[in-house]
DNA sequence: ACAGAACCGTAACGTACGGTACGCTTTGGC
DNA sequence: GCCAAAGCGTACCGTACGTTACGGTTCTGT
């Protein structure tokens, strides 16, 4: 168990044929759940089990690798901070809040929340061995929140919002879009969100972000 | 595979034995996740693997058993629907909040969750065996939101709060309280939250609440 | 007091799966 | 063209755990 750790620089050192074997792992995550087998894997694949452990070290290694590797995927572009007023801070929240919807919704991220939950208990975490939930955690909502809250303060800079604490205001623009979304897909809620749906929630969490934190208009909260 | 499967009407079928054994199970749950195994159960309940399997057919048997015990020891009381003011339902509301709060931080609850998450795969149900995601989620968010609901229908009458849509206003409700403490505390993150922090967030969120659909100097959310 | 049921403790069985070993084929450098 | 490294496929091993079986003990009803 060792080389497959590249521990704080993500991924990148991975070989071709690496990655595919990463997305098959992938593929197999998301249609049976942590039942992954590495047999499984290897036939899915096409490559041996000896390969994997060599590769990945144990399955632990694999899962990490497969999460890393979907997550390393995911990054978006920063947000363009031109001329800053209303329309284009709304535009871009309501962006942010779309796109976070269409994550959370989308099968890929219910599986791997879902392995990462299932590994996150009270399990003796062999060494300080890096666990599913702190990568998810830190390149979902983490993530998010480091993207956001530049646009959050250059709101407020450009006298478009009020807040006194940035994290404060991140974690209610949060629960404004996600509400009860996550965790309902997470223990098994059908939950249809069209595109519509999405947009939609998107714009309503907007709207009553601004309606708690915009700058003119604006009832104190907090 | 049978008998302790009473449904729909919860539990109240249950030897006193019964329920120390699924308290037992609870503890055991709590301490070691979805890694519970029958023998331990049986250890720590001084009871036999043969009475277990005789009493709930199977493990999955006994884990909903469990789940279903929990969730039958949580009933609150419904809130008095005495004389309604702004005092009394904003003390209703932050009663709501910092109590949700409590639980979904509860160590019960988060190995509750877990185990459910880790259930509610893409795993083929056997039959149409009620799965955990589903009995958690009725005897959480949405025996949440019947609780709530009439308080906020009542609010409405009484001219003190205003909405169209009493789901949609209740998740709003949940998702400013509930932000992102969830999935956090499920993922394994240590957030610690004091009682101190709990009654700050339950009357930030209230006064939140109040602010998109309170009747007076409200800004009209949605 | 006694028969039978319920139950405890433990041993035994079968299987699924993580991890390893090995033989054969392909590939890339010389 | 040759050889070693890398990799594929598969068989194999050990173990953990769900499930069943069984002998002995306690409880219950008559």
């Amino acid at each position: 168990m060792l080389q497959a750790s590249a521990d704080i620089d993500t991924s990148e050192t991975l070989t071709e044929r690496q990655k595919a074997v990463l997305d098959a792992a992938l593929r197999l995550l998301v249609e049976e759940g942590d039942h992954l087998t590495m047999t499984a894997v290897a036939r899915r694949a096409s490559c041996s089990k000896e390969t994997l452990y060599k590769w990945f070290g144990d399955r632990d290694g694999l899962l990490t690798a497969t999460v890393q590797w979907q997550a390393s995927k995911v990054r978006v572009a920063p947000v363009d901070r031109k001329g800053l007023d209303l329309a284009s801070l709304t535009a871009s929240l309501e962006r942010f809040a779309s796109d976070w919807l269409k994550v959370i919704s989308s099968d890929t991220s219910i599986a791997l929340n879902r392995v990462a939950v299932g590994h996150a208990g009270p399990v003796k975490r062999k060494d300080g061995k890096d666990d599913l939930g702190a990568i998810v955690l830190e390149n979902g909502r983490f993530a998010l929140a480091r993207r956001l809250k530049p646009v959050l303060e250059a709101g407020r800079q450009a006298g478009l919002l009020q807040f006194s604490d940035a994290e404060a205001a991140f974690r209610t623009f949060f629960g404004l879009v996600a509400r009860d979304v996550q965790i309902r897909l997470l223990l098994g809620d059908r939950l249809e969100l069209t595109d519509a749906a999405i947009g939609g929630d998107a714009a309503r969490a907007t709207q009553q972000f601004l309606a708690l934190h915009g700058a003119k208009t604006g009832p104190q909260g907090l």
